[in-house]
DNA sequence: AAGTGGTCTAGACCACCAT
DNA sequence: TGGTGGTCTAGACCACTTA
């Protein structure tokens, strides 16, 4: 099929832009699977009746967004949420040291619940929509270090039942990729200082009142839909949460 | 003066690469100053001997790392740290509900003190070297939110006395570069939550062991070189850091 | 050897800004 | 009007992977 660009500027903005605009529909459609190649630049061009370097441009939007990852002599790769990815791009608590360690999960909840206001504003649902909650525990290095509540349109994440969160190997986001097709590409987190409840307090070995960073987070798929509300709470006596800004040269 | 390239590829690298650092290094030797154009791309194709595209590619690259700002029609300029790009790029604290207000900085303390282990490493100088120690308090509409130990080389930084930081009207950052003409470019911070003491109790009008964030900061100019190391507490009752990963489509 | 992405070039035209 | 950056094209060649 022949998706060439019909009218040379009636649609709004560059080239380029519209080029991308039509990939990331794709993607978002599972035309393209995460771990996939998509079809080659040229392959693209004669699809799309533009010249290379115009899906080139398109393209390399999206790799500086993460979204898809270029190999040269292999091809254009649609990015999955690998543990290494996962250890880069999302998860930012690392040892005091400054080195990382792989956290291991322990499920302690799994239930559905109402949306009340707060979640049905944080993710764009209506007051009483059903909602799963999944409660962990995450360990580093056999010590417990953070424990999180996670809050998911139970619409989407109909197919994830207990036995999904139990028995993943890797990050939550893998397993939405992974069962769902649904690809998290950006987060926004809110940090807070607290002192720690008793229940928690006793998850992560600490005394009840102890500081710990609460971290409030909204994870987005594409076209900035949000898809994951998350809360946790983390100890950070012998840890640390990175956060680096601007340029990476 | 031609500075054309020479070798064809007996230097390492692509030629927009070496482009870039010839650009980063008349940057960081001050050929061009904050806020001043740098030559047109055309010039610079010539300067260099090699096409547009290739100095476009260079500086796509410096642009997206926030060195330089593109202004079509009118030229690409060094960026600056004007009160706009503070907020947008370094100062990650917020309202709760999400809005931003400008800090309003007042010095608490300025003096030179000796390197201890920890600032001889965070700041790359050896134990025992002369470091000015600037202790600020910002407030937000008003209220305390933030207190914060700047430490800073002496010999870098010999020429801000404490009226530099007494009367200086926008962020630090605009300082080092207006007066000392230090582009500050990249941030790492490590958060984490602790008590606050007693002193810092007082500054920020909450009880003594209140929950507030640590943030350390070393921020560093071009070619990954350190040049100030920050130690903030902030209170996050009524406000919140914000971390945003990824994509900005 | 064939196919992929990566670099580099040269030129055309457009959109925007200053004057 | 002339100069700037922004887009788009077409083609050559290189570097890398796979078979």
């Amino acid at each position: 099929m022949n998706e060439s660009i019909s009218t040379p500027d009636l649609h709004h903005g560059p080239l380029y832009k519209r080029v991308k605009r039509l990939l990331t529909q794709g993607l978002a459609a599972g035309e393209w699977k995460p771990n996939e190649a998509i079809p080659s630049e040229s392959k693209l061009a004669q699809r799309f009746n533009v010249s290379i370097g115009t899906v080139r441009k398109a393209i390399d939007e999206l790799a500086a967004e993460n979204i898809l990852v270029r190999q040269q002599g292999r091809g254009t790769f649609v990015a999955t949420h690998s543990v290494n990815r996962y250890l880069y791009h999302f998860y930012h608590v690392i040892n005091e040291d400054g080195t990382k360690h792989l956290p291991v999960p322990e499920l302690l909840q799994y239930r559905r619940i109402k949306a009340d206001a707060r979640l049905a504003t944080r993710l764009n649902l209506e007051r009483g929509d059903r909602v799963i909650h999944v409660r962990n525990l995450l360990r580093m290095e056999g010590k417990p270090v953070e424990v999180y509540d996670i809050y998911l349109d139970a619409a989407r994440f109909d197919a994830l039942d207990r036995e999904s969160f139990e028995r993943r190997t890797g990050p939550v986001y893998q397993l939405y990729q992974e069962r769902l097709g649904l690809n998290v590409i950006r987060t926004s987190e809110q940090l807070r200082a607290v002192g720690v409840g008793p229940e928690e307090a006793q998850l992560l070995g600490v005394a009840v009142n102890t500081p710990v960073l609460q971290v409030e987070r909204i994870a987005y798929t594409y076209h900035d839909t949000p898809v994951e509300y998350r809360c946790s709470l983390v100890n950070t006596t012998a840890h640390v949460y990175q956060s680096v800004q601007e340029a990476r040269p």
